[in-house]
DNA sequence: CTGTTAGCGCGTTCAA
DNA sequence: TTGAACGCGCTAACAG
């Protein structure tokens, strides 16, 4: 039936186990270096093993074991040099402890999120690490997991649950910050463009910026708030709004760097300059904040490390290590500032917890 | 150990059976709807399965049946809109048809891509997709795939093999015409920036760009041409190159975008006027294309078909349907001229299996 | 249309 | 230090 039959019999235990006249226990043991098994055996057993072809047949194990050394990622999309550099990170700690990665993207619907839990549930992942789609409200679809007592951690779109760490950075911090920085060179319009706001990057953001803006004496106005999907044709739609506006905005912070790029494009063909007549602001340090002109002004903050980070807090849950307790880990991030003509970081945040 | 074991048992089709007083087999086959199971027999099972809670277990299927309806995909990198695409149509047509997804990036060094293709072929998959490492330079490291008659399927950064099908675009005749096009606009000295000639993707462009030039009576020049790595950094570099030629090249044809805008941005600090003092073209038409100013020509081509073509080949000969032949499958491109007021596209190539 | 039987390859008692 | 025997949960004959 199948192109990928092979007739060749399979190696087993079995078969090395007659090959040295032991038995197939004595072979399972030898084979993950038991202890009671004397070196000699043990050589014997990996020679012979190596001579034969044998393979481990994951599926028997996990059969008998009930674990697969398998963790299940869900994000919304893989086309970020953000995400690339987070999964870099989970895999390199995850690979050294012995577990595969099951990466699948929601594409932002909470639908196709749905999808992705059922499948890694069924797939019985030993845990999940979740970063969520705009349009996730709830996270019924995970509960599952939860009860089956199957860690679950959210990394950078995050959501608070009694049951689920929490890697992110301080988005409020930062928005506030940079919501600040264009206050002191002489902003006083501003317009923040923010994602759905059941996303918790975003609220926090936006809560970052009204606060900002109240500490400097600054009215929040509601024509000061675009919500969209923070994609290259909402920005344009953004700009377009903050030129219809009776005062003309002096400055747009977005909540991301697409959107901060798109919308400054498009401020610039309407004859705007930028930052003279309006200072852009972005969030992500994308590598497109650098070729942009004049570059972005943004948030950095490193996928590995918040890769690294969430692998290993899973990983330290499936091994017993740590407690079930949820807890936020608070990452750094830096401030970018690149509309004026030095570049330099402004402030380095150090991780809440040490 | 683990604080992912669950104390409750989980249940089987053993468990249902006896709710039902049938036999595990009857509910094996309910289950799965096969055709020789009443309806109101396979009711009764999938309501008592969904009261009891059952959940599928792979594992003991995969030993059974020796298949794990998974397919392995290997990238280079999973940063770019292109990938992005790509994958989702693998999981579309992949999904649809029964099958996950294990996707793993090489970070584009061939030492990374043989431990993903080494983790692959123990994780049994049925089938590999691979887009190949820049530092590639052998695929030994797929050769137990080839042996076992495991279907490897190469696409877009492919590999001639007299057993893997390809999965491209015609590369040669994209760079053919987009060096054609800019000898049409005028330029005489054109320079371009390829990667790693070990991959087929850029050895070829080199091809069709050499080609185009010996068929309009210009002499390649060894200067004209830069190989590097396609980053941000090289395009840089590569622009710098350009400025140091004793005649000041009028076009740069790099094979990716990134390289390009990159090379165009440091041409512009130069002073140099894009497009009138030189032309710049890329390939991929990357959402940055959009970005820069002006806007890039390129070449584009849609991930999401290529992805969903490989998939559905892959499954094909998962099925026994089509030849197990080495066969190149080559989709459509097309140039997307930017570097003139006017944005129309030029031409559109037929698949040409068509 | 449904049941019986016999493994898939491995890990893990319990004995020796 | 090693072996015998059983079962993880499911599917594929073969019977009826």
């Amino acid at each position: 039936m199948s192109a990928a039959n092979n007739n060749e019999k399979e190696v087993t235990i079995y078969d090395i186990a007659a090959a040295l006249n032991i038995s197939a226990a004595t072979v399972s043991r030898g084979l993950k270096n038991h202890p009671a098994i004397r070196q000699t055996t043990k050589d014997r057993i990996f020679a012979q093993a190596e001579r034969m072809g044998y393979r481990f047949n994951t599926f028997a194990r996990n059969l008998r074991t009930k674990r697969t050394y398998t963790i299940g990622v869900i994000v919304p999309r893989l086309n970020s040099m953000f995400m690339s550099d987070v999964l870099a990170g989970m895999e390199k700690i995850s690979n050294e402890a012995g577990y595969e990665l099951i990466i699948s993207q929601s594409l932002e619907t909470m639908e196709k999120e749905k999808k992705n839990a059922a499948t890694m549930f069924n797939n019985r992942v030993d845990g999940v690490l979740v970063s969520l789609a705009y349009t996730t409200t709830d996270i019924d679809h995970f509960r599952r997991f939860i009860d089956k007592n199957i860690p679950l951690i959210f990394f950078d779109r995050a959501f608070e649950h009694p049951h689920c760490p929490n890697v992110v950075i301080d988005n409020h911090k930062a928005a506030y910050e940079m919501t600040t920085h264009l206050i002191r060179q002489g902003c006083r319009r501003i317009v923040h463009i923010a994602g759905h706001l059941n996303r918790d990057v975003y609220a926090l953001r936006l809560k970052g910026f009204q606060e900002a803006l109240a500490d400097n004496g600054i009215t929040f106005d509601e024509d000061a708030l675009i919500v969209n999907n923070l994609g290259i044709a909402d920005g344009v739609l953004a700009a377009q709004h903050m030129l219809s506006l009776p005062e003309r905005p002096d400055a747009v912070f977005a909540a991301n760097d697409t959107c901060a790029v798109a919308c400054m494009q498009e401020l610039k063909r309407n004859g705007l300059r930028v930052p003279d007549d309006v200072r852009v602001a972005g969030f992500n340090n994308d590598p497109i904040a650098t070729v942009v002109e004049p570059n972005l002004t943004t948030i950095d903050y490193r996928g590995h490390e918040m890769g690294e980070v969430a692998a290993k807090t899973l990983i330290n849950l499936l091994n017993g290590v740590g407690d079930l307790q949820a807890a936020a880990i608070v990452l750094r991030h830096h401030l970018i500032i690149r509309d004026s003509t030095q570049r330099k970081k402004l402030t380095e945040h150090e991780n809440k917890n040490n």
